[in-house]
DNA sequence: TTAATTGTGTCTATAGTAGTTACAGATAGA
DNA sequence: TCTATCTGTAACTACTATAGACACAATTAA
């Protein structure tokens, strides 16, 4: 499965904007961390900046903030954010004239929803803030 | 995000043969039912056969059957067959020497994998006997 | 011996992801 | 007012994963 990094790179700058939360930073200092391009970065930003979490400054010396404090701010509300689509793909598109054809779709719907369910509250708890604070601490115990 | 769709599948042809329990049955008809190709199904049965879920018979009048009830096939044994991947994408590729590009992988792994486990643990309880049953019951009252 | 079926290899079409470039619009500061 | 900087977004490309399609050797029942 390809995977988007959307998600990722989204928790990436918002922790980035956390631990500089005094100044403003442009796309392109984010990108040199999370290593990628600097456009790519803005479509994420444009909607993260929709959903309220960061806004934006254009011109010289602009740039993104955050608009929230990092402890109001779960991983579920950037993963709703940045990613719209299911975890697991629910229309495949069966013969309607089986038995089981034309109904294991609702039916899938309806179990793989619980498993979503429970993966997103997990996300519900888990703040912006947590994360900041447990890379933090990694990266102290790292360099001792 | 483009979903796979052979945890569907895989549940789907799963219902299939425990319906029908008592003959084999071929990837081309589970293919008429699923709405795909054989060849493509097989390659899904061959992953469920390595997981010891199902075994074929080659030849004529050959076919698949379950190697278990369907109480004792947890839809989290039918995903882990079929999809050895990550719901999501951990690696992608930061900057080491930025404070937070170093530290952030290990990070996500942590928070992304508590998200994932709870997914998981409710797949766990999710057993292929129910999914039969929630749709046979969906079909008889659509039926009526 | 024949017909049917698995198991697998290969090729192709499609689509999603992200890399890249470009540029209009906005803004700070000289 | 002018210039450098930065956003916001569009367009194009490259890459990769998925699944559809076809083929065929090996296997088996009748």
């Amino acid at each position: 499965m390809q995977t988007n990094t959307q998600f990722a790179s989204a928790i990436h700058m918002l922790a980035l904007l956390a631990l500089d939360e005094d100044e403003q930073v442009t796309s392109a200092e984010m990108a040199s961390s999370v290593n990628t391009n600097p456009a790519f970065l803005r479509r994420i930003l444009g909607a993260l900046s929709r959903a309220g979490l960061v806004e934006s400054q254009p011109g010289a010396r602009g740039g993104w903030r955050l608009r929230r404090a990092p402890e109001d701010i779960s991983l579920l509300t950037i993963y709703q954010a940045v990613d719209e689509g299911h975890l697991l793909a629910m229309r495949h598109h069966t013969n309607p004239n089986c038995k089981i054809g034309g109904v294991i779709q609702s039916t899938l719907e309806t179990y793989f929803g619980e498993a979503e369910a429970a993966f997103e509250r997990t996300l519900a708890r888990q703040t912006l803030a947590q994360v900041v604070a447990t890379a933090l601490a990694t990266a102290s115990r790292e360099a001792s």
